[in-house]
DNA sequence: CCAAGATGGTTCACTATTTGAACCGGTGTT
DNA sequence: AACACCGGTTCAAATAGTGAACCATCTTGG
């Protein structure tokens, strides 16, 4: 791997569960030598993207990500404008909604609104999503081109739970039915008993660029509950799209 | 400089202003070769921390910052306490109002909101102030401790407009001033034209962690404003300083 | 109370990764 | 058609990265 993709690994260790790590256990988990760690760490703290708690010595990202991140969301607003409708349909819908972008042949998911309800499925920002096995993964692929579609089939499709569709055939059909009826329904494809329901998100040249997701748990979900989310789903991503594309 | 620093250094030539940018013209201004500016951006677009247009092959910030940094904010969340209270400030002093993090030495602007009026102060989000030479950077001098005012004082100190304070014994008695009433001023110290009123924000161990700024023309000040805008200020630091902190 | 086993941090000979001049093929301008 | 850009690629040369072994400290538990 290249230095700086080991250096980005060390960043991607931190996750919302512990924002704050040592420098033996980041090591560790990165597969690197606490040298190279450290020679590393310094580099990116050198430009603000990693700080040191001066108290504990642990490392965390720092503040240059957060300005970064700002310089790319005042061109690309993508969360800022969906937050709102997410939380919107949260609400609506009383169970959770996630949404993600569309990066590097998979769904990163960037923003969540969690459910009030005590019985709810958990997702986090930061997850990175198949585009086979999650409802919203079949969202973007029916609004993809047939050319994408197709390349993503020729590679082997993994399974994550027994339900997970790994045949290409099961899951054209999966992806038509998304195609003519505008949002896709998955349940347990990723994870043991999540229902799920997704509609892609388009950008101004029409081309899917991300996705949102009802999550449930599969007890509390019928036929007609789904339909119901479905609507209130595509309703709210083609809101998102009429505000990325500066309409409205 | 290492192959990480040049890495990062690529990511840091994106701007508010310019967010997409050619190969060449990257590796340009970056300093870098063509070839290797180009190997880093694939290193670190496989990590999505990169986007290439596919239309126009331009490169531009990733969705994967936007992720980090949620991450980050999830657990430091100084932007997204700050913003309500800066955009009130704003809208009371009529001005503009810049929220900064200290990183590494120096404040990093992390959140702006800009006065209404046609005649107004443009800060932009990414710049990186001195402590010297600004209000921001008097006040956060102000609260810190005296070793590490004492260990800054010790490097020269670089000069940015005839007004700039270079000689410590001024910065001392603009220090102490600051340390006296809450709020520091400066006129014209950084830029030309411009008037700011600095607060310190203050984390959970008493100790500075960023400021925040009302900029205005200098012709809209007199001792009455900056009296008020001090006022104003110190106010919204503290109540920031309590968010942070966990209380109200 | 001290030994064992953590931790963060440093060194330096070895070597693998990075580098950049020169090279494509393509696109727009003159 | 000639030119000057552009994005992208190649490969020998050289630089930058690596990691085992080394401290100094801190924590733990018998």
């Amino acid at each position: 791997m290249s230095t700086v993709g080991k250096a980005v690994s060390l960043l991607e260790q931190f996750t919302l569960h512990e924002p704050e790590i040592g420098l033996s256990d980041l090591a560790r988990r990165a597969g690197l030598d606490k040298a190279t760690a450290r020679r590393l760490l310094m580099a990116l703290a050198a430009h603000r993207l990693i700080e040191q708690e001066p108290r504990s010595r642990r490392y965390r990202l720092g503040a240059g990500l957060s300005r970064l991140a700002r310089i790319r969301d005042a061109h690309f607003p993508f969360v800022r404008l969906a937050a709102p409708v997410i939380r919107e349909l949260s609400l609506e819908t009383g169970e959770t909604v996630h949404l993600s972008e569309f990066s590097a042949g998979a769904l990163l998911t960037l923003h969540v609104e969690l459910s009030a309800k005590a019985n709810r499925v958990n997702v986090d920002v930061g997850q990175v999503l198949p585009l086979h096995g999650t409802a919203s993964g079949i969202a973007f692929l029916a609004a993809s081109r047939l050319e994408a579609v197709g390349a993503y089939l020729e590679k082997p499709l993994q399974a994550f739970t027994s339900f997970t569709m790994t045949r290409p055939d099961e899951l054209v059909k999966a992806i038509a039915l998304a195609a003519s009826r505008g949002y896709s329904r998955s349940s347990q494809g990723y994870e043991e008993g999540v229902h799920s329901i997704g509609a892609a998100i388009l950008g101004a040249d029409g081309q899917p660029i991300g996705t949102l997701a009802v999550a449930s748990p599969v007890s509390r979900v019928d036929d007609a509950t789904a339909a119901g989310q479905g609507e209130a789903a595509v309703k709210a991503a083609s809101m998102i799209s009429a505000r990325l594309t500066g309409e409205a």
